[in-house]
RNA sequence: GGCCCAUUGGUCAAGUGGUCAAGACAUCGCCCUCUCACGGCGGUAACAGGGGUUCGAAUCCCCUAUGGGUCACCA
């Protein structure tokens, strides 16, 4: 047993070079002076560069939890396993998550900028400060070197499975956990690498209550494993950087994804034996994915549509993608936007308290309909300009057609858009070039030569009759209702009801009804059976785009 | 395996002891319509199972089953 001097032999024995104490860093990082309620939140990934849904998902509900209470949101860095870094990294997660309209009061801004006073944002700078109160924790007798190998580690473990017994370092098979000042000085000078671990109390039995702001009452077993808290390389795990990052940042909620709930008591632990005040938890549960008929977390590695930069090579609004997760996280999402459907989404508050305890199935069916909308909703212009954008990165071709007449292609976009009952044929940029490609003599071209979509049910010579024909009484000057005054006409002439309910009372009577008609005429121009206003096609073509497509479809 | 968390229609879900168990997506049918879409109307479809507690249970308790998470010097 170390009494009190002997700690704090030891503490400067382990860290002679700390000379800071946790007060200093106490004065540093004062209270925030926030209005009342205001909630400080984080995003803390990895620098890998990839950003997952649930990544996503989990910043999402960060940065709303803060900035709809007037409070703080800010990127640290977790690089305190060098394996994971990337290069580029975190430059990549900012731009990833800016598209989605997430951006960050202070941390870390790129590879090496940041702003705010609570900084560094980077872990591996810190390394001071971690230091400064693991050095505290040995003085206080409630941490200790550990100079186990990673095979003396092994044998303990062996030696556990073989009784049955919780594998662990603790306890009794906390082997350096009472090791005197000398061994630890003789186990130095050998310059044997060390890890710090703390000294947990040993009482296996003892329960852990904490109210989860998601989950709710959680009764779990106490922390009584001596987890490492500096690993040899003197870089803090995980458990110790949250710990004294999220004190000293002054971060009030603690939101990430649920994994770390059995990790919990041990935060926890930490925080009271630095004996400071808890941030509150929610542990969001993951996003799922169906296999099968069993459900399993959203993978990196097997999931594209995990990987968040999937939505923005799609080209789904970042909007689209964000109401979805806003939905995810309150489900009353989608009655509060029927009654604000022109409010940003960002007016709506969500409530931890009613996100849901388990895992949501993520629907991209679901997310597709939500787009569907939302694109529906936008101006020609809004569309153009999103679809040109996404374009220029990912499809040069369309890209190219967009640009070379501006007018003309905000025309296209402006057919059965913004009336009472907008068109909802475009959920996400993908689905722009297979949507008006027929407004385009190349593509056209390309796409008839595979054949053109007449129904089979009308024989060729019919079809090259119809519009041969339709071809001579076409008057490009129609007014609409004219137009199709004379479609009716024409069908009459050509032995076709002029609409369906005269046909469907008297099929024999005729060819076909007027929907027979317009629907050849339609394949002959766009070569397909669904697209939107006829008339109003024809007119942005222009007569002679028209005519030649009657000729190219007659000669086909 | 230990420890946690969960389980309402195909999916997201409302629901906190008394509801004919909402709504949305999907699906099916009908209507509207030049087609498709949109829109409108309607239909199919759920409390994992078993025990309790209670006058009464989707709601509370226990057991079982299933699913998920976690048990590193990774986060």
């Amino acid at each position: 047993m170390h009494n009190l001097t002997q700690n704090r032999e030891l503490a400067d024995l382990l860290f002679p070079d700390i000379q800071k104490t946790p007060e200093y860093y106490e004065v540093l990082y004062p209270k925030r002076q926030l209005p009342e309620g205001a909630k400080v939140t984080r995003f803390a990934p990895s620098p890998t560069g990839y950003v997952h849904m649930g990544s996503l998902y989990a910043s999402l509900v960060s940065e709303r939890l803060a900035h709809q209470s007037n409070g703080v949101f800010f990127l640290r860095v977790e690089d305190t396993d060098k394996k994971r870094e990337v290069e580029g990294g975190v430059s990549n997660i900012i731009r990833a998550l800016s598209r989605f309209g997430i951006s960050f009061d202070e941390g870390v801004t790129d590879v090496d900028d940041e702003k705010g006073s609570y900084g560094p944002y980077k872990q591996s700078e810190r390394m001071e400060i971690y230091k400064t109160f693991a050095k505290r924790l040995v003085e206080k007798g409630l941490a200790y070197p550990c100079f186990c190998s990673e095979e003396d580690l092994d044998k303990i473990r062996a030696q556990q499975e073989e009784k049955k017994e919780t594998p662990g370092y603790y306890g009794e098979y906390a082997v350096h956990r009472n090791s005197t000042l000398e061994q630890v000085r003789e186990e130095l000078s050998r310059g044997k690498p060390f890890v710090l671990r703390v000294k947990a109390p040993d009482n296996p039995d003892s329960r852990f209550v904490f109210k989860d702001l998601i989950k709710g009452d959680v009764e779990m077993p106490e922390n009584f494993q001596d987890i490492v808290l500096l690993k040899s390389d003197g870089l803090p795990t995980y458990h110790f950087a949250h710990v004294v990052d999220d004190h000293l940042m002054r971060t009030t909620h603690v939101t990430r994804g649920d994994e770390w709930l059995p990790s919990a008591p041990l935060h926890v632990q930490l925080f009271e034996m630095l004996e400071w005040e808890k941030p509150y938890f929610a542990h969001i549960s993951p996003i799922m994915k169906m296999e099968g008929s069993s459900k399993r977390k959203l993978s990196k590695r097997k999931d594209p549509e995990a990987d968040v930069s999937f939505y923005h090579e799609q080209g789904f609004p970042g909007i689209s993608v964000i109401e979805y997760l806003v939905n995810l996280i309150n489900s009353n999402f989608e009655d509060w936007r029927r009654e604000n459907p022109e409010s940003p989404n960002t007016s709506f508050k969500i409530e931890l308290e009613r996100m849901s305890v388990s895992g949501a199935m993520f629907d991209i069916v679901k997310l597709t309909d939500m787009s569907k909308d939302i694109v529906a909703g936008m101006t020609a212009e809004e569309v153009y300009n999103m679809s040109l954008e996404w374009a220029e990165e990912y499809d040069s071709e369309l890209w190219a057609l967009l640009s070379r007449d501006e007018k003309y292609a905000k025309r296209i976009f402006s057919i059965d858009r913004g009336g009472e009952k907008p068109r909802k044929d475009i959920a996400k940029w993908l689905d722009v070039k297979p949507n008006i490609f027929y407004f385009f003599d190349e593509l056209f071209t390309r796409d008839a030569a595979e054949g053109y979509n007449f129904p089979d049910t009308i024989p060729a010579d019919e079809v090259n009759r119809l519009i041969r024909e339709y071809a001579k009484v076409y008057n490009h000057s129609d007014s609409k209702d004219m137009w199709f005054d004379r479609v009716k006409e024409f069908c009459e002439v050509m032995g076709y009801s002029k609409d369906v309910k005269t046909f469907k009372k008297n099929p024999g009577a005729y060819k076909g009804h007027v929907g027979d008609v317009t629907g050849i005429i339609r394949v002959a121009v766009t070569n397909r059976r669904n697209t939107p206003d006829l008339y109003e096609i024809m007119q942005v073509m222009g007569e002679n785009m028209v005519m030649e497509r009657f000729d190219k479809a007659i000669n086909r």
